[in-house]
DNA sequence: AAGTGGTCTAGACCACAAA
DNA sequence: TTGTGGTCTAGACCACTTT
């Protein structure tokens, strides 16, 4: 019992600790390696994990016989408070996030392009979501009936469709692509925002590890509200 | 002398190679980490890292207990032959890309509220970027005078600056913050696409590894030719 | 020459999934 | 119970950067 963590998870919590709290500032130089693995008292191996870790999050960057820096944060500052990045968005779950059901009805597979495997009926949800009683996105969904619970529901269907889905199934990834369109007719009305007015149209499909198309799912999201922010490396 | 490549890679691209010979075809298990390292030769450690190099390319996935897996490939086809992501658009270095200069002046590091350390003078470029005689992008790029060869010509400011700054700089990493946005006078005539079109507009700061800030760019880019491609993973 | 990251091994034990 | 991925060690040698 009590936590369960792995010791390189362990270091590279300390070593974000330092970061946040200014130990090591902004371009500064850690130690290497050698000395870390010292101090810590673990294989260099582990360091070298928990500082990938922390490369993975951009907050360090290294480079072979200079040593390990602090990254700089961005200095772009777009003004509005918008989310971050698709992949965060879900991370706004809290009490300010509402959804409303537009719609939600049944089809067969074999009406749509997309391969579903042996699955042979559709949800089809569309629905509207705000933040701050401003209308942020349109979502469309589509998942197999039988991913989801017996008892689902049309209350369920504002809720985390990843949730349920998880709960049967093991997400393993999702392909996406992005677009920038114009946002018109019947759209603009529901996001309350200017005909024409340019926003992120992004279609995904999640699959299991193995494979399967558990989701597929196509949404609009306001242009004055959302960025689309990511940091490359070397 | 020969080839300077490390284990791992090999490794890793005979398992690519047989990824895409469809000896290992879509959807399909590959052998355990230790069926792998015992029949390469190597040890396990070194599989690891090579299927790791495969995941962070988007050809397998795998997950504790179940397997490695070959990842399916995106079925979403927009219709156009569009360039896949930001990332890429450095690789379109064909015999078909053109790069019209818009404009070349000098400013002093004062007048800009970046940050780029003791430079004193920036370079702001501005050029026009056509992919088979169709503009694509307007780029606008903040650079300081020093960072490139005292040499430096009109001529070589249609050419990669990314190239001319590796020869003095090594190149750490890109934030990047990308916006939907209409496109409006006078960038539509010059992307000769009609007025209030969406297209993306993505600002990027380039930094070396020890935080210095090289570069500022401020590009747009035609919504009817570019969409943005990513996967992600867990 | 010294410092620092990159690769590699051989073996051990743990944790999750499926038979 | 067995298969398979996840973590961890201790030590060796290589390659790039700076002194």
């Amino acid at each position: 019992m009590t936590k369960r963590v792995t010791l390189f998870t362990e270091v590279a919590d300390e070593l974000r600790r330092r970061i946040q709290t200014g130990v090591y500032s902004e371009q500064m130089k850690l130690p290497s390696d050698y000395e870390l693995a010292d101090e810590f008292g673990v294989s260099r191996l582990t360091i070298r994990k928990a500082v990938d870790q922390l490369i993975s999050e951009q907050r360090l960057v290294k480079h072979r016989g200079k040593g390990t820096y602090v990254m700089r944060a961005p200095k772009l500052y777009s003004g509005h408070y918008g989310l971050t990045s698709f992949t965060e968005v879900g991370e706004h779950l809290g009490k300010d996030v509402q959804t409303k059901l537009l719609s939600l009805k049944k089809i067969k597979t074999d009406q749509v392009a997309l391969d579903f495997g042996e699955a042979r009926e559709l949800f089809v949800i569309q629905r509207l979501r705000q933040y701050n009683q401003t209308a942020m996105t349109i979502e469309e969904l589509w998942i197999p009936v039988d991913y989801l619970p017996p008892t689902f529901s049309e209350e369920q269907a504002t809720h985390s469709l990843f949730q349920l889905l998880e709960q049967s199934h093991v997400i393993g990834y999702s392909h996406q692509e992005i677009a920038a369109v114009n946002i018109e007719a019947p759209y603009h009305e529901l996001l309350n925002v200017p005909l024409h007015q340019a926003g992120f149209k992004m279609m995904s499909e999640t699959y299991s590890v193995d494979g399967a198309l558990l989701l597929y799912d196509c949404s609009y999201y306001r242009g004055d509200e959302y960025r689309i922010k990511q940091t490359l490396q070397r």
